[in-house]
DNA sequence: GTGGTCTAGACCACT
DNA sequence: GTGGTCTAGACCACG
């Protein structure tokens, strides 16, 4: 799995790792018990701090996402992934929110929205996408 | 127009402002040439530093949402309301992305995830949503 | 002279004024002698503060470029227009540099500048020009 | 790279600052992936306060000027130059037009003029000038 | 009274 | 140590 960052991203390094890995497990290109590099590896690799690595890992692996074994290394969780929460729920809409609202105002129509959100569903699905 | 905030919010007051604020203009609570409190004033209301609100008028500002008036103070744009670029919408794109991505994950179906989007859409066009 | 106001620019309504009034009498509009509005008529006129139209006429007057009478009110200069001086042309120079830099940042080329002052000469002789 | 400022100028020092940088991007003083003194850095030499310099620095940054890079801190831009846009274009005019008007008025020719132009052109490439 | 500029000093997130 | 956010308070230009 290719992981690339934009150092010069608004959003913090850490944060984008975390998103792609999650990406990477919902193309199915990341699977089940598959193993993670070490923090020291993919510091090397990527040429960024072992800390924001660290941190990404640490984040995936409260959400339950990945599992940090002493010896195995970091993998891919064996349990079930994470759920649908009540809580992940409130907090995805609160994401979204802003987004239409600046899309409506923007005169875009809903169809158009859902028709972005479709295309993004197949894209990530297929493993597709660079971004 | 009520404004709330959460100050606990990981999310920057001004940025809450702002998207507070495009939402009133999504829903029409906000009409163009509507005026907005002065900066003073508002920071006044909320409790917040002037600066503060001062930020996310200028974010707005810049955006082409309001206009700084020489004489009637802050107004929602009389002009036309910025339109969907195609950097609006690679934007939307990237930010929505690793929000569908966790979906996924957790084992969300597309459905759900876009009716999750049309409730949105409607909420935010009534006017409804308290977040 | 259709004296036309941009309230939401970044200059100030006096300079504005200002500059148009100078716009006029470089076109020829506004002839040696020639009177303007008085400053109440003015005010009205463009809906502006008294104070606003006032603090124009004065750069202007301090500049030489216009008289004001008790009487005969506010009349182009009939004395001799003001003249290059050491300290205009320096300033003028110090206004230019900088557009100048980001030109060429941009890329723009020398020839290109100097067409774009060159048709605004044009313009500006023939009286052309609402901006 | 030496930044003078003029505190008792009109122009606003975080105006000044950013001029001062295009105008050393614009003589090749300050080259593409070079990097500029930290905010606090900078601060302390020219002793301004830190907001000032930031305020310049995001102004260069909404330009594409530079970018805020998570490690490297602030460089001038790697990726293209901002370019000569229509937007830009208008507003050079809009710049442009009340010195020419102004100096059509003093009895400058068009020529003097240009040769002013055509010397910070060179000055300003030769990478010259004081101001 | 309005926004714009500037200062001083604080805390936090990120690397 | 870096930039980002926020506060508090001051002065000025503009209208």
């Amino acid at each position: 799995m290719l992981l690339s960052l934009n150092l010069e991203s608004e959003t913090p390094i850490y944060i984008q790792l975390r998103n792609k890995i999650i990406e990477g497990i919902a193309s199915g290109e990341l699977k089940r018990g598959e193993s993670l590099p070490s923090v020291r590896a993919l510091a090397q690799d990527l040429s960024v701090n072992m800390h924001t690595i660290n941190k990404a890992y640490q984040l995936l692996k409260n959400d339950g996402f990945i599992q940090i074994h002493r010896q195995k290394g970091v993998v891919i969780t064996l349990d079930e992934m994470p759920k649908v929460t009540e809580e992940y729920t409130r907090n995805l809409e609160e994401n979204i929110r802003p987004l239409i609202a600046e899309s409506i105002c923007r005169g875009m129509e809903r169809e158009e929205f859902l028709s972005i959100c479709e295309k993004l569903f197949k894209e990530i699905k297929k493993g597709g996408g660079t971004s």
